[in-house]
DNA sequence: TGGCTGACTTTCG
DNA sequence: ACGAAAGCCAGCC
C-alpha cells in the first residue's frame, strides 16, 4: 500500500476510526494491537497529527486511567467532555465513569 | 548519525 | 495512595 512512511499513523488511524460510539479506548491499547506498546506516547502523538482528519474520534482516546489527558490538546478543553458525554460516556473530573465497561480494546474486539 | 521530544505505561520510593 | 524516574518506539532537526 502506498505511503509506508506513515504506517503507523494510518494503522492509529484506522483503529481510532474503529472505535464503536459510546466506547473508549487507551494509547496503550492501540499501541499493543499495533505491536508497539512502546510507542504509546506515539499513538497520541499520531492523533495530533490527525487534526486534519476531523472523522478521527480523538475524544475517544483516553489514557490507562480513563483520564482525559488529550483534551488540552482540543480546540477547547471541555470540548473532550462533551463530546464523550454527548455518546453516553459519562465524564467527572475529566476522568471517565465505569471505565472498564466503557473500554474498548481493539487487541480483544479486532483479534479474530 | 546523533540526540530530543512526546495526548503513555509501569515500577520503585 | 501519591510522587518521581525509567523504559519504550517512531518521527523530526
Amino acid at each position: 500500500m502506498p505511503k509506508d512512511h506513515t504506517n503507523f499513523f494510518n494503522d492509529v488511524y484506522a483503529v481510532v476510526k474503529l472505535i464503536p460510539e459510546g466506547r473508549v479506548t487507551s494509547y496503550g491499547a492501540i499501541a499493543n494491537y499495533l505491536g508497539t506498546r512502546g510507542s504509546a506516547r506515539m499513538v497520541g502523538w499520531a492523533m495530533n497529527a490527525s487534526h486534519g482528519d476531523p472523522s478521527i474520534p480523538a475524544h475517544r482516546v483516553v489514557n490507562r486511567q480513563g483520564l482525559l489527558t488529550g483534551k488540552h490538546h482540543f480546540v477547547t478543553s471541555s470540548m473532550m467532555q462533551e463530546q464523550l458525554e454527548l455518546e453516553g460516556v459519562v465524564v467527572v473530573d475529566d476522568k471517565v465513569q465505569d471505565f472498564a465497561q466503557r473500554f474498548w480494546d481493539p487487541a480483544q474486539e479486532l483479534a479474530l
